[in-house]
DNA sequence: AGCACGCCGACT
DNA sequence: GTCGGCGTGCTC
């Protein structure tokens, strides 16, 4: 049971505003608990706080105000505020905008009340008619449970005055209902999949470990098609036995639709959603029964992590490497990680699930932190596909093609089989550059340093900086000289064209994120995809995620360079994992795959890693490099990025900074910087980054705190740390 | 975050 | 004389 206080006593609030303290107020007639969520008086305005502890005193008496009320929902638990405590200690974000992501939900304050629900009423009508029979007909086939007026007559086929009708005669009870109602009840038993022994193996140590009801972390890997999802389910399944809850993260919302499907055919109904594209009403009815324990599992995307479970048991982390995990604005954080830090303080169980495992995550099995099963079975005993590279010199290839004579053959070959073929390219739009044959400008973007990139199909260039777009000038606006702006470089838009050309025959598919307006429509695609509605699929990373075309046998990489050249220490390990994620689309069971990657450097390590297959060889050879240069996982970063939109003074606090790396070099950090950020402006900011490394072991927020809290930051320059960084912009 | 207070330019 | 610009400061 929490603390609780009696009315009058002091107790401390944190509210989502942005004050760097606690606020002490009296506790209301009623009292309220430790955790409780309570509305408090904040100069002229009511917010939303929750009680943190006792009231540290201190403050003018007659000064200090009373809690107006305590809502309606059960206290924030002990383990929810270590949580947050310890989470915005390590991304050193304000504890108050951590508060924000787990009260960010519609509604908090909404009674829980009024709700007009009709069933089936004592009486019977002394006129029957047809519509009233229809109505009475419904509410007896579906046992008495009420239902909405809108779907009550809806059901019927009647207006909703022949149901307001019978409730006055008292044919039908009119009755108030909880606004919020529970999700069905899942079933941990409703269908076991078929496991195969290895499958089986990694579900009896997931059993184990679940049922101790501590903390545990635990590498899931399995080759696409091993079945994976079935092992985890299973895990999810012992949790709800022994009365826990369960949040399967997901890295994609476009993949949620497909997984709940997933859910409902193992347990029997479907679970709460959690995601942007969730409605207000839902999203409300969620956050509260995830409260109450009426929601059993939730799958959702990574603000999940920040719901007030009642009993958490287990958290799995689908897609594991996913960088979309990083939240990149806002408080950035990695919800990966995050899950990992979440399950530990609770005492449950954390599954982080791959084909292809971060780096971070196999460093953490090597030093003992996560235990791992494996999976190497595919299912049905399909195999990996065969691989082969395209040596892009010793092949003849006109100017501003991308598809080589080599790929074509057997493109063409798969299209006279009546199978599919997927030429993947990580780019989207039209062109990434657009320039001026006369005087050599690229077009970039008016608030941005990024170059714009053209969309053929939206007949504009756009940011993929900021999202802005303009139409595609005639004139050159740097040399005002018409026609010679040129589109260099492909992207997916103008690949799909040249295999217009290239194979007119084909009914070609495009893939890519920005094409749909709603993660509806883009599963449409993809399911119409899957069942044959195209033979060639073109496709950006969208592809490489999750969904399955079973009619696939022919991958194509387009550019395998692409992700080498630059300076992102990430940049081979995540080559390797989108080449293997986009090769292991291709083949089943009875049609063995092949996949080829064109590539200008067939002799590059990571090309020959992904070539041969030998995944350890890759890990090892990476780590050795990274160890060597004391980089994550072997060391640890964080970026600064200062912006503002006057650039001397980023630079001007830049230096400042810099100059007062005293606290830095006292942990034994390098600082980096100030440079133009890589991106050095965007949305008219101008961007400093400066970059820290240190050793695994050096208590580096506590320096980065020290070092920056030694500078004032004018109100007109954001300062933004990001802890592990992912991108490095 | 809001919303106050507060100290300097162009207007009835 | 005052209306109003948004720079600093406070909220229990």
């Amino acid at each position: 049971m929490p603390d609780y206080f009696s009315h009058g006593q002091l107790v401390s609030v944190l509210t989502a505003q942005p004050l760097d303290r606690f606020l002490d107020y009296r506790a209301p007639e009623g009292g309220c608990f430790q955790g409780s969520y309570v509305e408090v008086p904040l100069g002229p305005r009511t917010v939303i706080g929750v009680v943190w502890g006792a009231g540290a005193g201190g403050y003018d008496p007659s000064k200090i105000r009373s809690v107006r009320g305590v809502l309606d929902v059960p206290p924030m638990r002990d383990e929810m505020q270590e949580f947050l405590e310890r989470a915005a200690a390590y991304t050193l974000t304000p504890l108050h905008a951590m508060l924000r992501l787990a009260t960010r939900v519609p509604g908090l304050t909404d009674s829980p009340s009024a709700r007009k629900v009709y069933a089936l009423g004592a009486k019977r009508p002394d006129k029957m008619t047809d519509a009233r029979r229809r109505v009475l007909a419904v509410l007896e086939e579906h046992g008495g449970l009420p239902f909405t007026l809108g779907e009550l007559a809806e059901l019927a086929g009647v207006g909703t005055g022949v149901v307001k009708g019978l409730a006055k005669l008292g044919a039908v009870e009119e009755r108030e209902a909880p606004r919020d109602q529970p999700y069905p009840w899942l079933d941990p038993d409703f269908r076991s999949n078929d496991l195969n022994d290895e499958q089986t193996a990694a579900v009896d140590a997931l059993k184990t470990q679940i049922r101790s009801a501590d903390y545990h972390a635990t590498l899931l890997k399995g080759v696409t098609g091993s079945g994976k999802t079935e092992v985890y389910l299973e895990a999810v399944a012992e949790a709800l036995r022994i009365g826990r809850q369960a949040l399967v993260l997901l890295p994609e919302i476009a993949l949620s639709a497909e997984f709940i499907k997933r859910i409902e055919a193992r347990f029997g109904a479907t679970p709460a959603e959690w995601h942007s594209g969730v409605t207000m009403t839902e999203r409300r009815r969620c956050w509260k029964m995830v409260a109450t324990g009426d929601a059993q599992i939730v799958v959702g995307a990574r603000s999940a992590l920040f719901l007030p479970f009642r009993d958490l048991g287990v958290i799995v982390v689908d897609e594991e490497h996913d960088t979309s995990y990083k939240q990149e604005d806002g408080v950035l954080y990695n919800a990966r990680d995050m899950a990992v830090l979440r399950a530990s303080i609770l005492g449950g169980d954390v599954v982080l699930a791959s084909a292809t495992p971060s780096l971070e995550s196999w460093a953490n099995v090597e030093f003992g932190k996560y235990n791992k099963l494996v999976l190497n079975e595919r299912f049905g005993a399909a195999v990996m596909p065969e691989m082969s590279a395209i040596d892009m010199r010793a092949e003849d290839l006109p100017g501003g093609t991308w598809i080589s004579p080599s790929l074509r053959q057997m493109v063409l070959a798969r299209l006279a089989k009546g199978e599919q073929s997927l030429l993947f390219l990580n780019r989207r739009g039209y062109a990434p550059v657009t320039i001026c044959r006369a005087c050599g400008n690229q077009i970039a973007c008016d608030h941005c340093d990024a170059r714009m990139v053209e969309h053929r199909f939206l007949k504009r260039l756009m940011c993929h900086q900021c999202g802005e777009t303009k139409p595609i000038p005639e004139v050159c606006p740097s040399c005002e000289q018409e026609g010679r702006l040129a589109a260099v470089g492909p992207g997916v838009e103008r690949l799909a064209e040249e295999a217009e050309q290239a194979f007119p025959e084909a009914r070609i598919a495009l893939l890519s994120s920005d094409r749909f307006g709603s993660a509806r429509a883009l599963k449409e695609h993809i399911k119409s995809i899957a069942d044959g509605e195209a033979d060639l699929i073109i496709g950006t990373q969208i592809v490489a995620k999750g969904h399955n075309f079973p009619l696939l046998t022919l991958v194509g990489v387009i550019d395998a360079d692409l992700g080498l050249q630059g300076s992102d220490l990430r940049a081979a390990e995540r080559t390797f994992q989108l080449m293997r994620q986009v090769s292991g689309r291709a083949g089943r069971a009875d049609i063995p795959g092949q996949a080829v990657l064109q590539t200008f450097q067939p002799e590059h390590p990571v090309v020959q890693a992904i070539l041969s297959g030998d995944e350890d060889g890759f890990w090892l050879a990476e780590a050795a490099e990274r160890r060597a240069a004391e980089v994550p996982p072997y060391g640890r970063m964080a970026g600064i990025i200062l912006s503002s939109p006057d650039i001397q003074e980023v630079f001007d606090i830049g230096g400042l900074l810099a100059r007062k790396q005293d606290p830095l070099l006292r942990i034994g950090a390098q600082l980096f910087g100030p440079a133009p950020a890589p991106i050095a402006r965007i949305r008219g900011r101008h961007r400093v980054r400066l970059l820290i490394k240190t050793s695994k072991t050096a208590p580096l927020q506590a320096a980065i705190a020290k070092w920056v809290g030694q500078v004032r930051i004018p109100a007109s320059v954001r300062l933004t740390i990001d802890i592990d960084p992912q991108s490095f912009y």
